[in-house]
DNA sequence: TCATTAAGTAAAACACACTTTACAAAAATA
DNA sequence: TATTTTTGTAAAGTGTGTTTTACTTAATGA
């Protein structure tokens, strides 16, 4: 699974540590989906999604 | 979350145990998911979607 | 160059996703 | 009604997602 996150914060001049505030999760969450270390929860994938107003499927790639 | 398993799998008339074997994962995964025990893993989302050739957002809703 | 901020990573702990085996209850069908 | 199929559920085990703490490396800015 790879995903946009990095080109998302990037379009908005974010940070890790405030990606992660902005959806109440640790900067090591985000750091650890962002380098490929594990895939988010659905859950938290609907948060992704509903914070850049996107699809899950424009934000995350299942292959 | 809730979802429109048994929904999608009724217009199918899939059994529960059918849709389990097409997602290569027990049907007891797919009865916990559809009475909302808990929440598929993302990339188990993803095969929903590529399955029922939907949107991971219109099988499975966060509110 | 020095200090600060951002990103990468690691370990331990905990919660959740998923499996297998097994059984009971409900629904469909002969 | 009796039998078969489907659904619900439970327990134990494994693996993955997330947290906290902490340290290192890379990038930014004074």
């Amino acid at each position: 699974m790879n995903n946009r996150l990095k080109v998302l914060r990037a379009e908005r001049d974010w940070t890790q540590a405030d990606l992660a505030s902005a959806l109440e999760v640790s900067r090591q969450t985000i750091n650890a989906i962002e380098t490929g270390k594990y895939d988010p929860s659905l859950p938290l994938a609907f948060k992704f999604a509903r914070l850049f107003q996107l699809q899950i499927e424009e934000i995350f790639s299942d292959r």
